[in-house]
This record gives structure tokens, C-alpha cells and sequence, in this order.
DNA sequence: ATCGGGAACGCAGACGTTTGCGTGAAATGA
DNA sequence: TCATTTCACGCAAACGTCTGCGTTCCCGAT
């Protein structure tokens, strides 16, 4: 079965006889059940640790049905912020005795045979994150009871969500641009299908409409770069007087392709157009980019999202929850803003 | 156990009752056993499809002792290739049946009871995507028969390994570096921790240091934006006749955080100085960057990790294996090159 | 002296698959 | 026609851990 030469993996079983007792009881003393006595919890335990003893998880799931395993789907990679979720993911589970089966990983859509996978392992629950509105994984588990949280993205029907608050982040950007003296927005969008971006629009559209103040260009850049280059491009090529002054970008990474294009057109950036982006991103705060956009607070966003997994795969008859998080805007150079601290007091 | 309400999910023993067969039978006719009857082995995949069947991974290793599983260790996500490496290794390993476990993502140390968990999961195999030398994870392995594979890496004691020709890549782009007419050349390495980085640093000054060329110029930039960046701004303030005319940085994300403080200091790439990299990363083709570099065969590299895994999950014996797959320079902007192309005919 | 009641453990079945050995029956060869 | 294979399948023992019920022993309270 395994390597034939003589390692016969230390068992409960090797355990219990090491020590002259029954498995159950071995069992019991190193998960801490108390009606084991105390001295013998001491014996068996200093044994485990001699022996180097390791549970086979894979036949405490079959007995208990708890596997300790998650499901995780992860959004485009190409998209720093992920990047960043996924440490801080990996980081807090590993704290809380939990690992991450890899469900998916990229833009692509997820087959079916490998969101099944996710059934033959019987993993406890389930992990989204990814802007992406449509989740096979979704729904696969929710009709087998599989507990699902999604981070970084709207709730859909059987599933908890925790998020930061992408409305009020956007009309926090809004004002801070309104404070600047901008009146011409332009919105660098990422398509109907990602809730995240609507919510992040709607936000800002609401706060910055007011007045004479308008939205006057709109533009799908797919959530990556290379749509924010060219959303800076087509700018760059609009008469003077109907360039909006400033720019919304519904992530860095949009935001970031922009700048770059917009540069490279001649335009600069803050002087002739300012941008701002959204999610904080590692790269967003280089002195070439230096964008001004809106953090959310990613290691809160996991351990809530933990905590919410947690607690459904412990109760499964909980009802569906959404969090939102409160995240703040990080000031950096890519936009002008009002002389003297008019926005500090006006943040608030 | 399970869920209370009555949803006895369908097993082998499901099967068979309402197959009126053994156990045996329906687990062999399910995985094409040539000994179960065509006949038979339809008409139980029938009732398998139609019933639903998920096989229980925790009971089949239980049994087998093969459990499906890779563990995986993943390097810093802020360097954008391992971002690449993670979405080409996950669709892969999907399309073979198998599945990763995270082990750790990110550039701090793996503690001992992450490692372990590796072994609690009984995992086939392990994957090391990460240049950092030291790897916890490796000896636990090592220790305990998992077979190890390094993708990205020098193999070190008890594993293979597959990375792309690091010293050939480095040799390249020096050759095509004193093409251009260099001759005092800037490393941006990154530490005597990265195995790649050695390499790739040791064929690049091999082939660069010829007649008069000669290595001016040496910085630890620690594999981050960053550590660019710094060695950017100390390039800039050497004077103008002490500096070096080109800069091999050991992959690309140095290379971007390099010419972006070269810029911001007002010296001009490639016209004032000339920068190559290394790995390259979608970043590096953007416009603002258009990094000249050498790239790292990706999808080959994990293919051929995968199947040195899967070979030795079959056969535990092999002895361990060391693969060079062969990249390519791919030429952009960020450099000057020789007029004419007298280069292409050189490269063969 | 009797009884009720923990405390501290042991028994044994269950979890779902896999697999080394059988074992009848049919097919083959002489 | 009989011995020998080959076919197709069944038996039952693992795999390592959990857990619902006992069972024993010891104590203090009647």
C-alpha cells in the first residue's frame, strides 16, 4: 500500500498499545475531551510527540464528515488585488488549522468536472472571490449544502458575502474630487458583470452629480490594464474643452493604465486630468503611479469572511449574511485637490 | 453526521444494492476495470450518472493511500510571475484530475505546522514554485517519501526540478547587449538567496565580460519593485561618465522599478541607458515599459513538473532529475540594439 | 448496608473505497 | 469427454479515526 520498506506510520492504533489503553481513549486524550483524566491525557500525549505522531485527516473526515479543507475559487491573478488576498487568505486560514483546496484560479470560466471536485472532497465550505458574477461553484454547492462566503463581491441567493463598502467608497472619491474643484467626471467602468464596479459607479455617480457637476465619458475597461490604456487613449484624443478633468477608475489597475496613457499622449497627470482608482493596490502606490484611491481593508474583509465560514459550517442553518466594511482613501499625488486641508475636516 | 434531513447521499453501497452486484464490483466496473463485463460496467455508470455518484476522496485514500492531492508552495505574489505560474499550474493539474492544497503563499517563512499539514493531508506530491532557497517544506517531504518537485529552481537535495535555462537566458541578453555596442553594464540582482537570480547573473557576466566590456555596477534589489527602484535612483546619481551604459536586471519587476526612477531623475531609457529583464511578465509588455527580456517557457515549465511528480507518485524510486527548458529574448524597446539585424543572426 | 451518580475508559460499529483472494461457470484445448 | 484456462464477479479484510453506548470503580449520601 504505501512504501514497502518497514515505516509503519504511527498510528492511534500504534499509539494505544504504546501505551495500554484503547483507541478511543488515545483518541479522545489528544483532541482534549475532558472525561480523559488528566495525567493520562499527559502519558498519551508525550507519546504522540515521541512517536511523531500525525493524524490522518483523511480518515477523520470519513469518520466525522469535517474535513478542515476549503474550497477556493480565485479571481483573475492578473489583478494584483487578488494577489493580495490570496497571502492574507492563506496566512489567516493556516491560523485557524484551515488549508485551501484550489478550486480555480484566473479569468476563465470554471468546468464542471473541477467545481465537482469540490464535492468528492468534501470540503467544508467554500471560498469565492472574484468580481464575476456568474459562479458555477456557487451553485453546485449550494445544493449540496455546502456552506459558500464570497469576498470582495455581492451576495447572489445562498451564499454569505462580506465586502467593503464599494458605494460609499466611490461617493467618498466623489467628494474628495468634488473638494478638488473637478465638475467633468469620467468613469472607467469594468462591464455589467461585476457587481463590485456597479456598486463603486452608482456611489460615485450619486455624490458627484450635483450641481453643474456631471459625468460626461464613460468607458468598459474589463477590469484590466490594457482597457484602462486604452480608455487614457481615446481621452487623450477628445478635443481640450470636452476632456472630463477628472477620472474614476473602478480599480488601480484600470486607473494605473490610464495615467500611462495618457502621459504618453502628452496630457499630465494631475496638472491637465486628475485620476483616481480603487483597492490600494501594492502597485498603485509607486511614485510613477502615485494614485489616489480607496483602500479596502482586506486582512478585516478575510477574517470576517472566515469567521462567517466558520460559523456556517459549525451551524449550516444559519441564514445568509452580508457584511460590508468601511475602507478610507489613501491620498496620494494623481489627483489635485482643494489648498489647505478642507477635505480632512470634510471627510469626516 | 451529516445533515439530518434525509438525504442518504448515493455511495458505492447505494450502487450496488440497486444494482443487485457487490461493492467490489461497482467500485471496478467505475474506474474501467477490465475484468467487470462491457455490459455490466454500462449499466452501472448508468445508475452512477443517474443517481448522482460522487465518489468520497477521503474514503478512496484512505484505502489507496493515493490521495489526488498536491501540496503547494507558492512564492511572493507581489512579483507578478508567480501570479502567471499559479493560473498555468492550476489549469493544468485540473485537466490531470489533480488538486492543490495551499501550503503557504508569500514571501515569509513557512512555520513547521503548515509544513505539516502536508503530511496530515497525505498529499501524493509537493510543488515548490518559489526562488527563495531555504524551504521547510522540502526536508518534511523529503523526510516522509513525498516526492518533491521545484519549478523555478536550482533542484536542491532530495528533489526535482524543472526551471528554464537561467544562465543561457543571462548569456543571451549580454550577447545582445554588446551587440547594441554596451560595454559597462549594471546587475540588479537579487541577494545570494535566489538560485535563479545566480544563474542568471553568472551567464550574463560570462558572456558580457569580453575585450573591454566589464561589469561596473552591482545592486541587491531583493526581487522587488522597490529594490529597482533604489538601484535606479543610485544609477542616476553616479556621474554621467562612471555610470553603466546598460542594465541587466534579474527579472523584469527590478528592471520596471528601475527605469521608472531613472526617469523620474530625468535620464532617458534606452537612449541615456539601456535595461533588460527577466521572466517576462504581462506587465513588462506595457507601453510605458515595453522591457526588453528573456521568456521563461511557462506552460512547458509546468507540464514538465507535473509530469516529473506524476512519475514519481508512480514510482517513489526514480531517481531525482534536473530539467532545462530552453526560453527565448524577446526584444523591445527598453533597449538600444545594433542597426540592421544583425542580431537575429547572431541569436541562432 | 444500599443506592445514585459521576469519572474514566473500553467496545464495537460506522465512514466509503480498495484489493488480494477466492469461486463458480463458461469457454477452450486435446 | 475431461482437464485446464479464462471470465466475471463476490467475500471480506483492511485503511485510521470517531462516537454512541456501555461498564467498572470509587464516593458520598441516605
Amino acid at each position: 500500500m504505501t512504501d514497502a520498506p518497514g515505516k509503519p506510520r504511527t498510528t492511534i492504533v500504534t499509539l494505544s498499545r504504546s501505551a495500554g489503553v484503547s483507541t478511543s481513549t488515545v483518541s479522545r486524550a489528544l483532541k482534549g475531551d475532558p472525561s480523559i483524566s488528566p495525567s493520562m491525557r499527559a502519558r498519551i500525549a508525550a507519546l504522540a510527540a515521541e512517536a511523531g505522531y500525525m493524524p490522518n485527516i483523511m480518515a477523520r473526515t470519513l469518520s466525522s464528515g469535517r474535513s478542515g479543507l476549503i474550497g477556493l475559487v480565485l479571481g483573475a491573478a492578473s489583478n494584483p488585488f487578488y494577489a493580495m488576498l490570496l497571502e492574507e487568505l492563506v496566512r489567516q486560514a493556516a491560523a485557524r488549522q484551515q488549508r485551501f483546496m484550489i478550486i480555480h484560479a484566473g479569468a476563465g470560466p470554471i468546468e464542471d468536472s473541477t467545481a465537482e471536485a469540490l464535492l468528492h472532497y468534501r470540503v467544508d465550505g467554500c471560498l469565492i472571490t472574484s468580481a464575476d458574477l456568474s459562479s458555477r461553484a456557487a451553485d453546485i454547492c449550494a445544493r449540496n449544502g455546502v456552506p459558500v462566503v464570497m469576498i470582495n463581491r455581492i451576495p447572489r441567493q445562498h451564499a454569505s458575502a462580506v465586502s467593503c463598502d464599494n458605494a460609499e467608497g466611490g461617493g467618498t472619491l466623489a467628494r474628495f474630487l468634488r473638494a478638488g474643484g473637478h465638475r467633468r467626471a469620467g468613469i472607467l467602468h469594468s462591464g455589467a458583470g461585476s457587481s463590485n464596479g456597479i456598486e463603486r459607479e452608482r456611489g460615485f455617480t450619486e455624490a458627484f452629480t450635483r450641481g453643474a457637476a456631471r459625468i460626461v465619458f464613460r468607458f468598459d475597461a474589463r477590469s484590466v490594464y490594457e482597457g484602462g490604456y486604452a480608455a487614457g487613449e481615446a481621452i487623450a484624443e477628445m478635443p481640450a474643452g470636452k476632456r472630463p478633468d477628472c477620472l474614476f477608475a473602478v480599480s488601480d489597475i484600470i486607473g494605473m493604465g490610464a495615467m500611462d496613457a495618457l502621459r504618453a499622449k502628452g496630457l499630465r497627470v494631475p496638472q491637465d486630468i486628475s485620476v483616481v482608482g480603487f483597492d490600494c493596490i501594492p502597485d498603485g502606490a509607486r511614485p510613477h503611479y502615485a494614485i489616489t484611491t480607496f483602500r479596502q481593508p482586506v486582512a478585516a474583509m478575510v477574517r470576517r469572511g472566515l469567521d462567517l465560514l466558520a460559523a456556517r459550517i459549525g451551524e449550516p442553518s444559519l441564514p445568509d449574511e452580508a457584511v460590508l466594511l468601511r475602507g478610507e482613501i489613501v491620498i496620494r499625488a494623481s489627483a489635485r485637490q482643494a489648498a489647505g486641508d478642507a477635505w480632512d475636516k470634510a471627510a469626516g
